[in-house]
DNA sequence: GCCAACGTTGGC
DNA sequence: GCCAACGTTGGC
């Protein structure tokens, strides 16, 4: 299994309003983004991706839960762009800020912290679980 | 609200 | 195919 992280303005779209989805989900519609496109192409039902809040917070706030595969993005007439379906699965009990991120030597190359303009991004296992555990998921979701 | 960084567009 | 101009994103 996969590892992302997807990134929100929370005014725009945020976790609360994901998880008010429930288990039915969301499509993550509205990237306009090539890498992230692709990106969204790999992934697997199951795999699982932090969901960050930028700019109002700039923290991971959650984790999420891929539930469908890319598929074209129905905001999009063109039909060029892609995009996969989330559901919520858990909140981070205490949420790992960007500065927090930044500040560990080990995660320093999470794309988090030097490209910081991608929406959708790819995150090691390693990254994974040290997040997980900065911010409080004993049981890695 | 500002500005730097990045990606995309379009002229040549 | 290159590169300058532009728009957007996101941290501060």
């Amino acid at each position: 299994m996969a590892y992302w992280l997807f990134k929100s303005e929370p005014f725009k779209w945020s976790f609360a309003m994901q998880k008010a989805k429930g288990d039915a989900g969301q499509e993550w519609d509205g990237v306009r983004n090539y890498q992230a496109r692709n990106f969204m192409r790999a992934m697997t039902v199951g795999d699982r991706g932090f969901f960050y809040h930028s700019n109002e917070g700039k923290a991971v706030v959650g984790v999420v839960e891929v539930i469908a595969e890319a598929h074209p993005d129905s905001t999009d007439p063109t039909g060029t762009w892609a995009c996969v379906d989330l559901k919520a699965v858990a909140d981070l009990p205490r949420p790992v800020t960007l500065d927090e991120v930044k500040a560990d030597p080990r995660l320093q190359n999470m794309v988090l912290a030097g490209n910081s303009r991608l929406s959708v991004q790819p995150v090691t296992d390693e990254e994974w679980r040290m997040v997980c555990e900065m911010g409080g998921l004993t049981v890695p979701a």
